[in-house]
DNA sequence: TGATTTTAGTCAATCGGTTGACTAACCTAA
DNA sequence: TTAGGTTAGTCAACCGATTGACTAAAATCA
């Protein structure tokens, strides 16, 4: 190998080999080789050229250079994620769904992360860019008439994760509506007369299931309840809520909150106002998440399953890609209850 | 528009204009288009000229086709990051520098989570399939072998994030001594005699970092000091180093968790055992998140900076990239210590 | 045996930008 | 006036993989 002068061996960077280098060690001809490792059905090599060929790929250590595929091809095999937060452990969990799916595809995933401000910015970055094949959007706070808009202006394979927007075709939810149920089923066990019940933004349909659930069975339980709709989802937005409802005068026993970051904010207003949980008020909140197991009281929540959301959002994304119709998915798995302290016997 | 039978609106998916359509309409040469779009200074051409193939491109909504570029090139305009977790705030927060500084530089992110299992996959992959310029790695858990064997194994533009690993030659982290040492400083004040410090792997630098800090701001304090170190730096690991400590005979009047998730562990552990916090045993943990103050109590950590690290990562791996040398670079903004319940007065 | 199909493989155009080399017209200065 | 230098722009060869069209030899069939 020439060697440049100074050059020291950490500098060097192994050329990487090409499919022509392939060709030339299994002596034939590229396309061949092309044909061979993507098995196109369309080759037909004798057994041992087959062989010889993977001998030669394996010993140069040969991969494709997607730059070059994804010219030829048009096709990037990356998908767009844009979500709002990565913090946020719903959101979290949906990217170890996508990425697990993702990764067994073969496909990367290029992130964007939505601040407040610049949402419009990253979003048009990530498709004009035209780096994706396809793009999910798991954002829970974006206005629909923005992604509408957004959206239908790219003609893009789109597909909506946790959320529903009218004039986007293809999306995938989880039974938020069930997980609300489930939730009040068992906070109503306990006897109580009067439940609150704590909201995201209700121009966003999520919020809207949920509350469809939640008022179902407060129906079904002959309960009487107090709404609360916040403009987020966050813990903040949580404990205004607790510190609104609790220094009422007549506080609710049991409450629902519609995720585990409002609960959370939640329990801080009952604790800075010094409510006792579970023996004043009872609380459980939707989705899980490891923190709940870490709050004083341990929070119980309604189990969603956000990985199979994002794992199952990919494959319908990649089924429009492909050219498959779009359409609005709701993955089966069902919500489960998980009991923790927050509604347990009162210690002691 | 020469339109298919059966073809939708919806269907239509506007080609891209392509270089040559620019020069067409503006009548030149592609190759000028490119000189200008990409202000080459070799360029020359007459402002009206110039003017009419910006026209040009306004007019044709034209962008770059990435894939071309990427091919002619060789660079692909993406770094890819390695993370361990996102749920973790501290990783969230690098992600948040990292993308931030790219976005303004122009760069895409690749994500690999690495899960526990598929390190190793995850790295090949992404290293392999030749799609990043270059890889931030943030992760506290490889090891330093297996990090420096993959690593140097396809000299890569790596940076370390938040660690510094021998023969790998970048990295940039924050200054985890101060930081650790400001916490104890804070909690000496109350004049306790016995401290204790809770700790990640010890056979990662970070954690030899903050242990040095911790002892250093020991000593200077004549403080009598007891040490845990843990496998992992989760809520876990945290609440275990709380179960032992805690049950013990001769308990710590202060303590010092190495993360904030140890901290919140070690606040469960805490209220498990009917320990109070602070008027019995005062906590501070490092790295800032919103979730410190929706804590009970609310915790008191040191505010290192994350993000920050996360951008200048970014700037070091790009200098690197264009051949810059590397280096390890130390994030000078200082450790702040944020003061709540943990450590606060009793209440009352 | 001769005609036809199958097998095994090659050829060459193409995807869209980039960039070094080149040219023609114009400008400057001696 | 003419040599030398600018200015304004063009030409064409890549980058590496893919894929439709093609060919020659071998196998099958009648």
């Amino acid at each position: 190998m020439a060697t440049v002068k100074g050059e020291k061996a950490s500098d060097v960077k192994q050329v990487r080999a090409t499919i022509r280098d392939v060709a030339r060690i299994a002596k034939v001809d590229p396309s061949l080789v092309s044909r061979i490792v993507n098995n196109d059905p369309k080759a037909s090599a004798s057994p041992a050229t087959r062989q010889r060929v993977l001998d030669a790929v394996q010993e140069l250590g040969y991969r494709a250079n997607s730059a070059a595929r994804m010219l030829k091809t048009a096709r990037t095999q990356m998908l767009g994620l844009l979500l709002p937060d990565m913090a946020n452990p719903m959101y979290s969990a949906i990217i170890t769904g996508v990425e697990q799916r993702c990764k067994e595809l073969g496909y990367g995933i290029l992130i964007g992360d939505h601040a407040e401000g610049d949402s419009e910015k990253t979003f048009t970055d990530l498709l004009e860019r035209g780096q994706v094949d396809g793009l999910l959007i798991a954002s829970g706070t974006l206005s629909d008439t923005f992604l509408k808009k957004e959206v239908l202006d790219h003609y893009k394979s789109v597909v909506m994760v946790n959320r529903r927007v009218k004039g986007v075709s293809a999306s995938v939810t989880v039974n938020d509506e069930l997980g609300a149920s489930l939730a009040v089923d068992h906070l109503a066990q306990f006897g109580t007369k009067s439940i609150a019940g704590v909201f995201g933004p209700q121009n966003i349909d999520t919020a809207q299931r949920r509350r469809k659930g939640f008022e179902s069975a407060v129906v079904r339980n002959k309960l009487k309840a107090t709404v609360i709709e916040k403009n987020s989802w966050g813990m903040d937005a949580g404990r205004e809520a607790g510190l609104e409802l609790l220094s009422k005068k007549n506080k609710p026993d049991v409450v629902f909150a519609s995720t585990i970051m409002m609960g959370i904010g939640f329990i801080r207003a009952a604790h800075e106002l010094g409510v006792d949980i579970p023996n004043t008020l009872r609380i459980a909140a939707l989705h899980d998440s490891d923190i709940a197991n870490y709050l004083t009281p341990s929070l119980t929540t309604v189990h969603l399953p956000t990985v199979e959301m994002g794992s199952q959002s990919v494959d319908l994304l990649l089924r429009i890609i492909g050219g498959g119709t779009p359409g609005h998915l709701i993955v089966d798995t069902p919500p489960v209850l998980v009991a923790r302290d927050s509604t347990g016997k009162p210690k002691r």
